[in-house]
DNA sequence: GTGAAAGCGCTAACAC
DNA sequence: GTGTTAGCGCTTTCAC
């Protein structure tokens, strides 16, 4: 392969200067006479050079490259964020390098490892609880790269944290539906994660609000964030003789699984039964159109990598933050005022 | 930030052993005395040594980092061709550099010498032509480095290529709608773009082979893949006299577009017009579960990645090749045999 | 302003 | 098997 690789050297020689001077012109580092400068650009351009950031970045210890630590990309959640962190650090010159752990505690200690050596110079996860993830912060930590955490584990103890705030999320889902006039609303959530826990709060606060008793009997529990399991739950309370009139389920995957079970048993949305998910990525594109409160997983990403790029940059003196971004609620047509009661 | 670095130095003087020993017990580049073995080991765990990759790379001359540049990782399309590439390469050692350039030859330039000058061994594309692209692969040709095409542009000539048969799918679509009995078959194509045409071109060919002759007519052009366009195609040909009894169209947002269009008129699929979509992202969720014609993006970015390490590793002398895929169809619900003409 | 030289942390000849 | 030494290609004192 590959020609004589062309170096500094080089360069150097081709337009008659020292290596230190070349360096200078190339990098900006000092000032260099004009004349000289423009021999020098002149003679990369001519022989192709390419600055060699290996070796740079060897000399410098700096590395300018930041490692992001996700389940999924293929998780159009997931690629939102990193969307975000990527443009970002791309306009602030830092490259980003993906890492899909598939929640796979070895995978997590495998990827952290290497980024450790790769010398990335700070870190952003998206992942949940694990040993190892755990073990990844605190040598980051110890060797005094920051982490930031953006939608990942909160027991894991990190300088920065970017989430949105789920419960209120969900209060601003349930306040619409009780402003609509709905008053037995179903809730679809997932069992043991914090994440609903949060968001069934924000039901509970609205609720109280409108003086409406909180009824645990409407609380239905899917075993994961999963199609099967909004299907599967779906099909338990639509068959139930107590018919709520309104649906808020905490996530679209879910949604999509109880809208199928809904069209299985002649149940019309939003005539027989309002739906409201959380996250709106294709809630768009479903059929009806879900009312949908949308996660800021883009912005997120962006701030994410903002905060990070700070630690990075001004160094590691800051006191640990936390920003709680909003979600929206987003109205379309899979919701509408309740009908009458019969009898 | 940072503890004082720990270097092979720290880690040889604690084992009481040369750099070179130390280097070569951690690194297995040669055999050892299994007891110093274990003390240098020992050495390293307890100064939580992190070898240095930057060093390392400078040292050796690679890198094992590959880029990856592609339009957006936010699009599904890309999120499955980049977890395939993510997948055998990190399988095999390498990290890889995600380059989101949104098509734009800006970008593309500055993500092409950002690869170049981190001195990936090797770059793979799935974006559309452009000047800067053609640079890209160009200069990178040039200096050694292997560059492979997954779904990119055809326009330019790279070593190896990995796309799927567009003819052969939408030859598959066809000829399925035909075995259904459908004989006025609508077809929804995309205005200047190489792949339309050669979608139709397979659509052509499973008319042929049932003798029902091709009818212009029949071929709406939208403007671009988008919902948008979608939806105002097929408006358009939902409001001709003339009504076909199926609809191929090639691309799944614009399949969405026309579902939307379809329902508004009154139009049900697949009673009165069966539907096939290209591509299988969020076909099965869509109301009703689309017929689709799946491309295979994961499989694709596998071997793409698999074509790169081969050339990286392999050398460059191996004659360029050209992988195309199957595109399977999936048969879903969108699709019936035709209600009997009226009249 | 410019050049000589040291050295970032590692691996790979080369001797022993 | 092990140690000594010479770089990889840069940036950055330090002299001039």
């Amino acid at each position: 392969m590959s020609l004589p690789k062309v170096t500094l050297r080089e360069v150097a020689n081709e337009a008659g200067v020292s290596i230190a001077t070349a360096s200078r012109a190339l990098g900006g580092y000092a000032p260099v006479n004009e004349e000289i400068k423009k021999r020098v650009f002149e003679a990369a351009r001519k022989l192709h050079y390419q600055h060699n950031l290996v070796a740079k970045n060897l000399r410098t210890r700096r590395t300018f490259t930041i490692g992001y630590l996700l389940p999924d990309i293929t998780n159009p959640f997931y690629a939102g964020i990193a969307r975000g962190i990527q443009d970002v650090a791309g306009s602030r010159g830092y490259s980003v390098i993906l890492c899909n752990n598939d929640n796979d505690p070895a995978k997590t200690e495998r990827f952290g490892k290497m980024l450790l050596r790769h010398r990335v110079e700070g870190i952003i996860y998206s992942t949940p609880y694990n040993e190892a993830l755990l073990e990844m912060v605190e040598t980051a930590a110890a060797n005094g790269i920051p982490v930031v955490n953006c939608y990942g584990s909160t027991r894991v103890p990190s300088q920065d944290l970017v989430w949105s705030d789920a419960s209120l999320g969900c209060y601003r889902g349930m306040r619409y539906l009780l402003e609509l006039g709905h008053r037995e609303i179903a809730i679809l959530k997932v069992k043991g994660s914090g994440v609903s826990e949060r968001r069934l709060e924000g039901c509970r606060k609205a609720l109280e609000e409108f003086g409406v008793p909180f009824d645990p009997s409407l609380v239905i529990e899917a075993g994961d964030y999963s199609q099967k399991s909004g299907y599967l739950s779906a099909k338990i309370f639509l068959g139930n003789r107590r018919k709520p009139s309104a649906l808020l389920s905490f996530n679209e995957q879910l949604s999509i699984g109880a809208l199928k079970a809904a069209r299985e048993v002649g149940v019309r949305i939003p005539q027989d039964l309002s739906v409201i998910a959380v996250d709106d990525i294709i809630a768009e594109v479903l059929e009806p159109p879900l009312t949908a409160i949308a996660i800021p997983k883009y912005e997120a990403g962006e701030i994410t990598a903002a905060l990070l790029l700070e630690r990075i940059e001004q160094g590691d003196n800051v006191s640990s933050r936390q920003i709680i971004l909003e979600e929206k609620l987003v109205v379309r047509s899979s919701t509408q005022v309740p009908r009458k009661k019969e009898g």
